[in-house]
DNA sequence: CTAAATGCAAAATTTTTGCAGTCCC
DNA sequence: GGGACTGCAAAAATTTTGCATTTAG
């Protein structure tokens, strides 16, 4: 669950991007290079805007629509998704193998995590009969321990 | 899968709204019986705009910000709730019980299915350290039959 | 050099809010 | 009758677009 992201994993992601691109014919400009490495940093499926005010600080003169563009034009290319959430700001993640997600309802923290026999074990015969299925995941809601431990502090059992 | 309403669930599920309005103290306005008759009534999980648009023929006075606001309340007492995806607009679905979604890619159309066998079956033992899960639902994307056929009219195999 | 990408500003889309009048209980 | 609810209009929040300039290949 908490795994930390090691430089070396993170490198092998970039110049899996890079590959990409060039494959694409998506040209390698600095804008790009440094959208994707803030968000294949990131753990915690950030907005646009939210990936905006942190590159900021490194590049002053980035724009937000083009934050926006750049995400679009990744998720064209299957290079990020975007995050089923029922917020009004849509969310983006650079992990692309399958996962599922867990989300906290308190502080909204979406966190992935892994489940192999789910993914391995088969659908409903009903569900199998509706077309082609490309991909099956799941959410769960509730409450992380963190917020848990905020609402006992404040009502004690 | 393909469950049509009938009239007596539906009705059935007027009064259990009305009552639940009652008992929170909540207004029976006609605007928020109807909105909440229109989305019970709907298989499709329409958006706020969607729904204003199917009332505006015999509401013409219903305002869209009416349509919000009621979806707003309702939700906050658990009449409906909001279905997650990523288009920019928000879904919305009545159906309170336990289900699960299969979302076509390519006409975006979300059908409600049920999965007991799932239901039932316990997390990952790292999952259940997470905090508390209130819910756990499965959501499959793909492409579903009329969508695929009408791709295969256009390109032959 | 050239097509593609960016930044700026302005528009479009989606949702929320203040306020005056209306309606349910 | 009184507080909650609605409609209107205006604002806020989020995302997209047109165009002049810059940049990667």
């Amino acid at each position: 669950m908490s795994e930390k992201k090691t430089k070396n994993s993170l490198q092998q992601q970039m110049e899996s991007f890079e590959e990409t691109c060039r494959t694409a014919d998506l040209k390698l400009t600095h804008q790009r290079l440094e959208i994707y490495r803030e968000l294949a940093r990131a753990t915690d499926h950030p907005s646009a805007e939210v990936l905006h005010k942190r590159l900021q600080k490194a590049m002053p003169t980035l724009s937000l629509d083009t934050v926006y563009r750049t995400l679009t034009t990744f998720e064209q290319y299957h290079l990020v998704k975007k995050v089923q959430t029922v917020d009004s700001q849509a969310h983006f993640e650079a992990q692309m193998s399958q996962h599922h997600h867990v989300i906290c309802d308190s502080c909204k923290e979406i966190m992935d995590f892994h489940w192999s026999s789910f993914d391995g074990s088969p659908l409903p015969e009903d569900i199998r009969q509706w077309g082609a299925i490309k991909n099956k995941s799941v959410t769960i809601h509730g409450t992380c321990r963190r917020c848990q431990e905020v609402k006992e502090r404040k009502n004690p059992a």
